[in-house]
Parts: C-alpha cells; sequence; structure tokens
DNA sequence: TAATCTTTGTTAAAATCTTGACATAGTATT
DNA sequence: AATACTATGTCAAGATTTTAACAAAGATTA
C-alpha cells in the first residue's frame, strides 16, 4: 500500500528535475543534495526527505547520478511518455497554449484544438486546426486523448469538463477561473491566472 | 509591528474573493463562514482564521456582509486601485496575455507590449502596438510601470528582469521557465506552466 | 424586554511539513 | 589494506498549518 505523498512534495518535484537537467546538459555526472541545495535555495534535509519518498536514488558517499536521478524524477512526473492533449477554447490563450512547442519536449503532445466560434473553423495553430465543438465526440473516439485543456469563458467551463469527463477524458488543465475540483472521475490542475497577479499585487504591497 | 501573514492564507483570498464576487452578484447581502465553507468545500474554522488575520470583518450572530467583506479583501489584495502592467515577449503567451482583458477587471492594466524581434515591430495586440525593447527605459520613464510580465525565453529572463529592475520595476510576474527569486529588490511571482502540466501527469499517473 | 439562537473571534489541540542530527554505507586516499 | 572522509537515508525535534471547541457578542423571536 503507497502512502500518499503530499502535493507539497509534487510541486517541488518539477523544480528538481529542471535543475537536474540543467546540470545534465553542463555535463555534471554527479552531484550531493548539499551541492544542490547550495544552487536551488534550499535545504540539503529537504532534498534527501523529499527524494526519499520516492526511493534511495543516492548512495551514501558518493551523492547522486545526476542522469539517473534525472531520469527517475522524470518517471515520477511521467514526462518520458507521451501525453496527448487537446485544447478546448481557441481564444488568444487557447492558441497559445496550442502553439506552444516546447510542452512536447517534456512529453505533452497538443493533438486538436477545438471551439465553438465557427469564425475559427479551420484556422491553422502551428500545424493544427481549430476545430468545432461537435467534432469533439469523433475525435475523442479516434484518438487516444488523455488531458484536456480549458481555455474558454467560464461560463461554459463547468459544462464542458462534465461532457469531456462523459466522453472518457479524465484529466483537466483548467485555465478558467473556477472550481471544477468537485467534479468526480477527473484530475483537476488549475492555472489561475488572475489569482497570481493578486498574490503579486498583495506581496508588492506588503514590501512597502 | 505587522505580523508576517503566510503565502498559504494569501494564496486562499483570491479565492475567497472570486466567490464573494459571485454571491454579490447573485443579490446575497449576508453569509456565515459555515455556509460560505460548504460552497468552497474548506472548513468554516480556516475562513474565520484566515479573514482574522486580516481584521474582524464579521458580526457574531449575524456573519458576514458580502458587499463589505468583497471589498474589504479586495483592497488587501490590491485590486481596488489600478496597477500598469507591461509585458515583455510578444510571442503567443505574450500577445495571449496582453490582450486579455478580464485583468483590467480586476486593477490589472497592460499598457505596454515589448518585444527584440523588428518584424513584430507596430503590430497591433488589441490596443497596444509592439515596441522594440529599446525603447523601454523611454516608456518606463514616461509612464508609472509597476509590473512587468515576462513572456520571453528563459535565455533572455534573467537579464531582462535585472534590466527592469534597474529602471525602476520591482514587480515581476515570470512566465519564464527560470527562477529569479534570487534577485534582489524585487518580487517574483511565477506562473510555470510545463511545472503545472507535470503536476497534472503525475497526479493522473496516481490515480490509476 | 427577556430568552433563545446564531455565529464570530480566539484558544488550544491535532496534523502536517520542514529542519537538524547522526549512524551507517560507501568513496577516496595513503 | 587501513584510515579518513563524504554524504545518504532516517529518526526525531521543531515549526507551521489546519481543525476543533467554546466563550462571548450580538441577532432574532416571543
Amino acid at each position: 500500500m503507497d502512502k500518499q505523498i503530499s502535493q507539497a512534495v509534487i510541486r517541488r518535484l518539477p523544480r528538481y528535475y529542471r535543475y537536474l537537467g540543467e546540470l545534465l546538459d553542463d555535463g555534471v555526472e554527479r552531484i550531493s543534495s548539499n551541492d544542490l541545495s547550495k544552487r536551488m535555495h534550499v535545504t540539503a534535509s529537504q532534498i534527501r526527505q523529499d527524494l526519499n519518498n520516492f526511493g534511495g536514488f543516492g548512495q551514501q558517499g558518493y551523492g547522486y547520478n545526476v542522469a539517473y536521478l534525472h531520469d527517475e524524477i522524470g518517471n515520477i512526473l511521467g514526462v518520458n511518455e507521451t501525453h496527448n492533449v487537446i485544447v478546448i477554447g481557441a481564444g488568444n490563450l487557447g492558441q497559445a497554449i496550442a502553439g506552444y512547442v516546447k510542452f512536447e519536449r517534456v512529453g505533452f503532445k497538443i493533438i486538436g484544438l477545438f471551439d465553438v466560434n465557427p469564425e475559427l473553423k479551420g484556422k491553422m495553430v502551428r500545424d493544427l486546426p481549430v476545430q468545432m465543438l461537435d467534432e469533439l465526440p469523433e475525435f475523442i473516439k479516434n484518438n487516444d486523448v488523455e488531458i484536456a485543456a480549458l481555455t474558454l469563458p467560464k461560463s461554459n467551463a463547468r459544462s464542458t469538463a462534465l461532457k469531456l469527463v462523459s466522453l472518457g477524458v479524465h484529466a483537466i488543465w483548467n485555465f478558467a477561473h473556477v472550481d471544477l475540483d468537485d467534479i468526480p472521475d477527473v484530475i483537476i490542475e488549475n492555472v489561475h491566472l488572475s489569482d497570481s497577479l493578486m498574490q503579486l499585487s498583495y506581496n508588492i504591497s506588503q514590501q512597502k
């Protein structure tokens, strides 16, 4: 029985992954939790504790092998396999997400872009045509869609999410400014940009 | 001597603000922490504890006045004043951010959009022309710029951030996939989209 | 106006998360 | 091969965050 790992730990993993990737690019072969802690400005203890949630990746007296650890964290995060993503809502943000090449490098492949607005129909975004939302059931039937990014107005977000779940998509990357976390049988990851801006503005006011 | 309020609390404030705004739109005059907790799926105790960090906004036996509490949280978050924002990097994401009308409703006004690519010069995004980065010092001199959104490749993020700080911009909304948190005299708020995707993918793998 | 009910603000307990400490395993050196 | 050094994995202490409990303030009702 796996013990549940806290989201606090999970939130830190991508950052470890990024630093290890940079070390790898720099040709660094091994690193100690202590050295890594200095680069990342976190405690070495936290690094060791976090990693040990998933197994002993290091070796006493040696440290961690950078390539190996990078790969292992990649496995944990699932970036070593491909995840097909569709984007629902082809407005500015949807197009930006759909056109963002970098995601593919970490295993997330955008394979479809949908909207309700007939004016957008067929418009090309990178190599993807905007499809109409009523083509979605057929598309999902024919393609292995794992994740849907919701970049549409909040008013349509919930009904669209429910439809997606019923069509078999059980992971939603939610950019709409609503909570969908109560919907059953789906994993939700929220990106609330205006919340983030408000946090920034709070922190600005504190500094003064 | 103000006691420091934890970021965990600050992260929750925008959500309270949003729910209170919706209640306000629905014409609800008052709400108890208990009713709100049921809507938001958090504990009533947490709501009271959170709000009390900033003062006693409620009244025993009555609850909280929705309009008043909404306004007070707005003040705390700084959304009742205007914050001028510039966007550095006029790629897909930069254009999406610059074109996003909703931010203005919560006090964040995009007043400039910059890039290094001469091909983009003068291109209109909503009502803003893309300006060249070398026009930035002059622009900042003539305009009250509070926040800069960095939507540019990671390779340029740090040097741009340093330049911004030296020009007097002390708040950065960072979309580049690098840590800038060590730069002095600036408040950083990160939006790391690929990290968010990785968290989603981890959580998907856990459910299985 | 008095009695009852509601709900806050606050204290304290419980749970979770982070950090420090160190025995032990393994590396590097002589 | 023996010795000194390094750095992990882990345990326990410390800090922070969350939840529960309740006295007291004030609203509502009779």
